[in-house]
DNA sequence: AATGAATGAGGCTTCATTCAT
DNA sequence: AATGAATGAAGCCTCATTCAT
């Protein structure tokens, strides 16, 4: 009675998920376009056929890409989001907290460059991205905001638009990363980076009595 | 001396000018790898084989682009620093206000994400970048901030780091637009986003009498 | 001897005639090479695998098709014209009926088209197809063609070619069926256009007294 | 002062018809599918590339095959119909001859079984055909048939369906020579064919002044 | 006997680059 | 200096066939 399952049933089970890796890899490394599929399938120790056994095409394997390791997260951030009791900033940092944990310091972090840089040329691909990971993501902080806002806790602003001055630095972060981190600049301290926007905001959101506001 | 140079002469000269510009327009629009030189050729009014007795390849191309098109501006910016003579908050104003009608409202909107978009396959071309216009940039904004501590209009924080956080959300702005623009976002209010962005670091960099600081 | 055979037993029984109806299927509605042996193997309730258990390969398949589907109808033709007792175009008729309902309204109407789409590119299917089909029914045609000249009834014409005039027509009905039916033509009313070719061969074969001939 | 022009420029001026003259002979030989079209650039002595520099795709190039080769006799036809003036069945027989020598007796003859064989899977292709070739050449045969009955000299038949049925055996001439060939058949005396063909049809469409029709 | 996962050769098409004119 | 015809390498995807289970 071996413990050992039959290896082919075995590997069956296993390449969905061998195959994401090494395409998530290739595809952060070169982008989507310059991306060969036949070097994620050797990547995955596999054959270019084999590849097409699981994922139709370049374009549903980079979805199911987004789907298996970047909308997981949002869903948790929505639970996050759904439970919070304490004051609105706090939730704000624990949804950093979250994606800079599942996202920020894993490979997915190269994604948002990825999308930045393909968008224009593989539209498919990103009205995906925003419907999965852009508007959900823009949703959370869009709550925050919101009950921060009614609380007193924050100023009164335009929330669509705060929404994006809250979330562009922590994605240039990452485009960042994964484009000039050759050189200088942001990456030489991403915690200090975060910390400061996270203080800026802390300040410049918060509300105080005897003030006009914008 | 005549006052009309000769036609021919007039078109040689102006060729390389015409060849950048068109392939401005077109590396903005498609990227770097999905531009193709014959439709670079095409807009520019010239045949194939002539682009390359001005340019040796598609990358010395995409390089001459990029020299061209930033540099004045951050030069402009230098000078406005040089003599500027308010408070500092107001130069960081009319820093972003002269980046943004010469740069954001242009063509050469399209040349961050470019950059962003490529740097990794042209590493020659990022550090080109790097060196030209982003340390530049970056000097010029830490030199605002250093001026505002030193005169205790904003609080002290780290300088290199807050350069980063002040710089991304406009970057932010730029790149978005040139990709995920087609959905909802950041661009519905592009002048909104950036008084947003001003105002809460209005709020967040000021100095407060009887406040601990990060 | 049990009257019930084992369900099992039953289905590996009737493994080749279901093979070989999902292939007829297929290969008349895609061609020989456009057919996927998958697709046959799934029509069949099969997988992949199996189909090759008992065909060797597509091409052993393809034979198989054909020796299964006409060659017994050329039989009951040969039964016919050997028991035929009135006049020779009367034969034609009763051939032709035959034919027409044998083959002209089943799937196997197919084949022949099937056989000239493929024939140049599979020789061996080609003569093994000309071997037991077309020889024999040309000869039976021939049969009757003779019949009705050594009779009187018909005109003196070289009987080889006057075979083809005479089976072209049928030919080309079942052939454009399977091809360009998508199109207004013959297919609209196939009774009329048996009915019309066949009144043209009675006037056409029949002997008259004062004529001179070909 | 040499006579013979620069090659370059003559190669440019030539390549659309030797290109179509390698394809023809290809596309006749393989099927449209079977064609591979690095084999007509290499039969045209030219690069892959350099196919695609005059015909977009196979499809194209097919079309231009039928465009060149077959439509321009499908024109001549309607020229010959168009002045005629002797009695139908001349004219049937002036149809004949001049399809018979433009398209019958070059390798354009492989044409109509080709798309015969392929017009399932290349719908595009079959319709372009129908468009330009076979309803026009109906429409031609139709012209004649319709002529003849209106001044007596034929039979009144259904026009529509007498179309198929005199035009069955010329098409199945062609297709019988570019399938089954290499068997015995039809194509051992194509002339005495046609001969009889046309000898049938003289006595099948004629109308006689005492006799009951169809 | 049956399965279905795996393979890899092969075809269409694109496009940067060259070079004869 | 200018042209544009020609090249051929490269990538996506399909599918007949094999073989371990």
């Amino acid at each position: 009675m071996p413990a050992i399952p039959a290896p082919r049933r075995r590997r069956k089970e296993a390449r969905p998920s061998e195959l994401l890796a090494a395409a998530l890899d290739l595809f952060v490394e070169k982008g989507f376009a310059a991306t060969r599929l036949e070097d994620v399938a050797t990547r995955a120790s596999v054959s270019k056929g084999t590849l097409y056994l699981y994922y139709e095409n370049k374009e549903a394997l980079f979805k199911a890409v987004i789907r298996e390791g970047i909308v997981p997260v949002i869903a948790e951030g929505e639970a996050i989001a759904a439970k919070h009791a304490g004051c609105s900033f706090e939730l704000l940092e624990k949804l950093l907290d979250n994606w800079w944990s599942k996202i920020g310091q894993t490979a997915y972090a190269g994604i948002p460059k990825l999308i930045v840089a393909e968008a224009r040329n593989f539209p498919e691909v990103a009205s995906f991205y925003y419907e999965n990971v852009i508007s959900r993501g823009r949703a959370l902080v869009g709550f925050a905001l919101q009950r921060g806002m009614a609380s007193g806790e924050f100023r009164s602003l335009d929330v669509e638009t705060t929404i994006d001055v809250v979330i562009a630095p922590i994605l240039m972060l990452l485009i960042w990363r994964h484009s000039m981190s050759c050189c200088q600049g942001i990456e030489s301290n991403p915690q200090l980076y975060l910390q400061i926007h996270m203080d800026l905001l802390r300040h410049g959101l918060r509300k105080m009595e005897k003030e006009s506001q914008v």
